[in-house]
DNA sequence: GATCAAGATTGGCATAGACCAATCAACTTG
DNA sequence: CAAGTTGATTGGTCTATGCCAATCTTGATC
């Protein structure tokens, strides 16, 4: 579905055009010019060139690093999120999926969390955080909010690797039907650091509530995706 | 869930953080001081506060307008997008939505249009291109291509309003599952212009392809959705 | 009083350049 | 020959500034 031509456009768009052009066909990895050299090659400032990299950036068609230079980055990941957890769905497209656990403790539950899990403000919930990886590169940051704690939660989710599974086959906690809530935000101090990507790099934030067959909240849990590098699918069936 | 103190943040992400204080509490519409103003209060650079500025707008918490002024924005629609259609999503939460038809005609498919349609490059192809409207603001630009030719359809499409009932009760077309995949891109020149937005302003890029019963392909659509103004919600339950 | 014109104000785009920080290659040193 | 140092290169941040375009206000004009 080619875009017709741009209608009118600020010169960094034009050249945003030009670069485009330039990478296409190139190997990922391959470094482009310097910021410095495409700003004479093109006549315009350093400034107009750095803005036009830095949508391609933040759209993942190029990726950068201080004091290396500017290189054509890897296509997007397709991830498909269902029922199925986030190893499963990488591994179905022949990805190797990794996680890094920052912190697993039992906390007390602020308004928010209380309130998308059914409870009183306070109340004990198990908070979850990990950096989630595919290929060895970090992809997502999630917390995920458990109700209540969990007895000997760390060592069996170590030995599954899967919440959903630890959860079913543990604690009997059945996952019936969640709700993903996906939109954009820009990537803050933390993100960067914990992502490894650029400040206000567009994410996708998924925020997800599981429930059990009663209807109670089994998990709530905000992940922030890598927007350069993510794709979210989301497949639904008619009823019945 | 607050986020932690930043761990270490370039001045515009400092003063992004002021004028999120500035503005917290204030009503919709209020105009905030101007650039000028705020560079000079705060001892910076216009660069600078136009830096911070742009980021709080691509977030949705700001918008501005040439020549008059910046102001807070208002809060973010929900949008609940399961089989249901726009529009029914929308009135199911009081708003009032509103489409604007740009195009509809029989074109040949493209190689993309016919790889996902499960036809031959060059078959016809009824092509609807439509903006989406809440509350008589533009909120996405949709572009939908349907196998085949559709007799009287403009005419059917007018008077049901809704694509999907249109498809099911006048030419027996049903709907059964759809794959939705959703990532960011920006905004260029043909967004800006049709979506009344920035330059450069996140969006939510929908593809979405709707099989019938038998897995044959009824529709391929592709809809960019503002980002400041949109949130993607998708509801799966267990099968069974 | 309504209309139009001119000017002031505000955001939009672009320039030029300074300085910092990370990287990498070349060189020195033990 | 290995280890450490230095310096050039490259991207990261920020400043200061100029001009353009859209909007709004003000005031002259009919």
């Amino acid at each position: 579905m080619p875009t017709a031509v741009p209608p009118a456009a600020p010169k960094y768009y034009l050249l945003k055009t030009e670069v485009l052009g330039l990478i296409a066909g190139l190997q990922p990895g391959t470094l482009i010019p310097t910021e410095r050299a495409l700003a004479e090659k093109y006549a315009t400032s350093r400034t107009t060139v750095r803005q036009a990299i830095s949508e391609l950036v933040a759209e993942g068609r190029l990726g950068r690093v201080q004091g290396h230079g500017t290189f054509v980055a890897p296509p997007k990941v397709t991830h498909v999120r269902q029922l199925t957890s986030f190893s499963d769905d990488a591994r179905n497209q022949g990805l190797r999926p990794d996680s890094r656990l920052l912190a697993l403790d039992v906390v007390k539950s602020d308004a928010g969390v209380a309130a998308h899990l059914g409870l009183d403000q306070g109340d004990p919930v198990t908070r979850l955080e990990r950096i989630r990886l595919i290929e060895g590169e970090p992809l997502a940051h999630e917390v995920a909010w458990l109700p209540g704690k969990l007895p000997r939660f760390k060592s069996n989710l170590a030995k599954a690797g899967s919440l959903y599974a630890v959860l079913a086959d543990v604690y009997g906690l059945q996952v019936a039907d969640v709700e993903d809530t996906v939109e954009t935000a820009l990537a803050g101090p933390e993100d960067v650091r914990l992502l490894g990507i650029e400040m206000g790099a567009p994410l996708l934030v998924v925020h997800r509530l599981a429930r059990n067959a009663a209807g109670a909240p089994v998990e709530w849990t905000r992940s922030a995706f890598r927007g350069d590098r993510f794709r979210f699918v989301s497949r639904v069936k008619s009823g019945g």
